[in-house]
DNA sequence: GCCTTACAGTTTACGCTGTCAACCTGGAAT
DNA sequence: ATTCCAGGTTGACAGCGTAAACTGTAAGGC
């Protein structure tokens, strides 16, 4: 056989258009108004029509996901090679993070949010690459591996929890939410960089 | 009319054996698992039967929620009213919110991780009620009550980023546990007590 | 003792969901 | 001219929440 490796996402035009529509409809009405036959309806094909493109309505979702990610690891990454302290960089990326999921909340929650075990499972290969943005946290604690690894997760659900309770309208809305926002970045930066107590008796 | 007011659960057998099969529906496989024609079968009547006891389906997992938060706030209160210093306090109650969570997480997941935009009112004085605990958060600062909100919403979103990543089993599970738990909870509590921005340059 | 009313449950049905098997159809290759 | 096939459609299945209409049964008034 040639060794032309075909890329696997063919790009026909019908499969680009599903994919718009389905764009379109998470980004105006959310997660829950996807439905295969409003996505066909949309686009002039029959609902069965989806699945000579995709897998299945996940590997479609999917396909969102990827997009979410590849937005948020641009905005991570590039703010990560800013200039100054790593205190100062980890306060600018997880500002990045929290902008992007407030500006972005039907993808952070198809992203973060969605029950995964109930999903077919998200391809190896590209989970490591979409999450690549997650392990700047741990990198620039500047620690050992493992204890980087905690403190970055630290960092992250920290985020997270800050994140999707914003985006479910949990958080009383009385609250001075950049106040809220800046002191649980602040929050989130000493759970990085401040003593800890499992860090003390473990090697 | 008479002054007679009669409790709005009436309380009938098959009432009860519809919670009952909806609790063991819940803990057994998930939210995902609770439909109305499960339970009903499993009961034996008709999926429309449950109408006659429940509102709706919402209501009937409103029914669930409010056990959840029953076991919540008993835990959390009990353990807030210990001896010890606020941050030995606010560490105690940190960990039983994060126990909960982890041993009951069917539970936790639709108190917390479902997407309440969608679900039809949770009534309000039940949800004031219900979330008592969370007040315990702010409560155990002893702050001025503006700062103290801001406070408890931060311990409360760490906690909840942590248990809400947990359970969703999206942290690396490479990571050891506790350790990971214990030092999110060090974090949280500094995040309630530690010196942050947004109170030195505001009233 | 009969009729009415109310309740508690069932039957049936509607519109929605993701997905599969079978079918069709136009164009390229043999 | 015939065959093959990619790319689409039709129709169906099993499941969902729920509304409307129907049925059986028990209590109360005459």
């Amino acid at each position: 056989m040639p060794p032309s490796r075909q890329t696997r996402d063919p790009a026909t035009p019908l499969r680009e258009a599903i994919l718009q529509e389905a764009r379109t409809l998470l980004e105006s009405e959310g997660y829950a108004a996807l439905s295969t036959r409003r996505i066909a309806s949309a686009v002039g094909c029959t609902a069965t029509s989806i699945y000579l493109h995709f897998k299945s309505k996940d590997s479609l979702i999917y396909a969102l996901i990827d997009e979410g990610f590849d937005e948020l690891n641009r905005r991570v990454l590039e703010v990560s090679q800013g200039e100054g302290t790593a205190l100062d960089l980890l306060r600018d990326v997880a500002l990045a993070y929290v902008d992007f999921g407030l500006e972005r909340p039907e993808y952070y929650e198809i992203m973060f949010m969605l029950r995964a075990e109930q999903m077919e499972r998200y391809p190896v290969d590209a989970y490591r690459r979409a999450r690549r943005s997650l392990e700047v946290f741990a990198e620039l604690t500047a620690l050992p591996a493992e204890e980087a690894a905690r403190r970055g997760a630290i960092v992250w659900s920290t985020l997270h929890g800050l994140v999707s309770l914003l985006i479910a309208q949990r958080i009383d809305i009385s609250l001075d939410r950049s106040a809220l926002i800046e002191d649980s970045i602040h929050s989130a930066c000493l759970g990085a960089f401040a003593a800890l107590p499992s860090g003390a008796n473990r090697t």
